[in-house]
DNA sequence: TGCTCATATCTGTCAAGCCATATATAATAA
DNA sequence: TTATTATATATGGCTTGACAGATATGAGCA
């Protein structure tokens, strides 16, 4: 018997939480899917960065990747645990309502409907509603 | 100006929540003030390491301590923010769902009842209720 | 090949854990 | 009363590990 219950499962939930950046994403990604070049030209963060924390993201269960061609699309993904994913929604209402949250949000916005404004890669695909599917 | 409007105030709480002992400290308060040598008997943590994960909730204003003699008594605090304090409450209401939170919750009842089955302080004070006051 | 993204590696910071010790109060002795 | 000792908790020093940030490089696809 492996035992190995994982009683400490939530506080996975909070590292992933716990880190400027990653609210940042998780505010950006929102109900769409976005590819990674948005994310580094409206935060103004290197791609590195970027990309180790939406790992980071992924191996909390919070966020999910879908390749299509040579981009990475990225959403956000509800945990199976109710409490987990309870959390996670209040959160992420919570960072709509905060100004800076909303000021990166814009941003993207922008870049979204007047392409020339950001330095995006030619054809960067837009990003796209999808239903916030449970896993 | 100072500027420094602290934007991301609200990661300090995820963080706070990001460790397990702290969450089981969190539990063992529930919604009473109890001193740190039932923590150490309990939880069966040396005393340092209680000492500094009770600190580290006080910094993040989750948890206060008040002085009677030799001994402090810790208890929640409901953090003045709405979210931090709505997130802070459905995690105590889901620790106090988990098995193993159940069974250190449940040694704190034997500790208090039967003072003769764990190793506590001659007249360590029994843990009394404390109304949930918002700071 | 060029482009998008991921990862390896290095460095710095922060926090956790341990031991030892400091601090604050209480209890006891003189 | 004062001095001394015991007790409860906090903290400083230290080592270790996790993780952030940066640069360089690799992997996968057009």
């Amino acid at each position: 018997m492996p035992k190995k219950n994982k009683p400490f499962a939530i506080d996975l939930l909070f590292r992933a939480l716990a880190d400027p950046t990653r609210l940042r994403l998780l505010n950006l990604i929102g109900d769409r899917e976005i590819c990674v070049c948005y994310f580094v030209e409206i935060l103004g963060i290197s791609q590195p960065k970027i990309s180790r924390h939406l790992a980071y993201l992924r191996r909390a269960g919070i966020a999910a990747a879908r390749r299509q061609g040579r981009w990475m699309h990225y959403r956000v993904v509800t945990p199976q645990d109710a409490v987990a994913s309870s959390i996670l929604k209040e959160t992420l209402k919570h960072l709509r309502e905060r100004p800076d949250m909303q000021r990166d949000f814009s941003r993207l916005d922008t870049a979204c409907c007047k392409p020339g404004k950001f330095e995006l890669p030619q054809k960067a695909p837009q990003p796209s509603l999808v239903s916030l599917a449970v896993r």
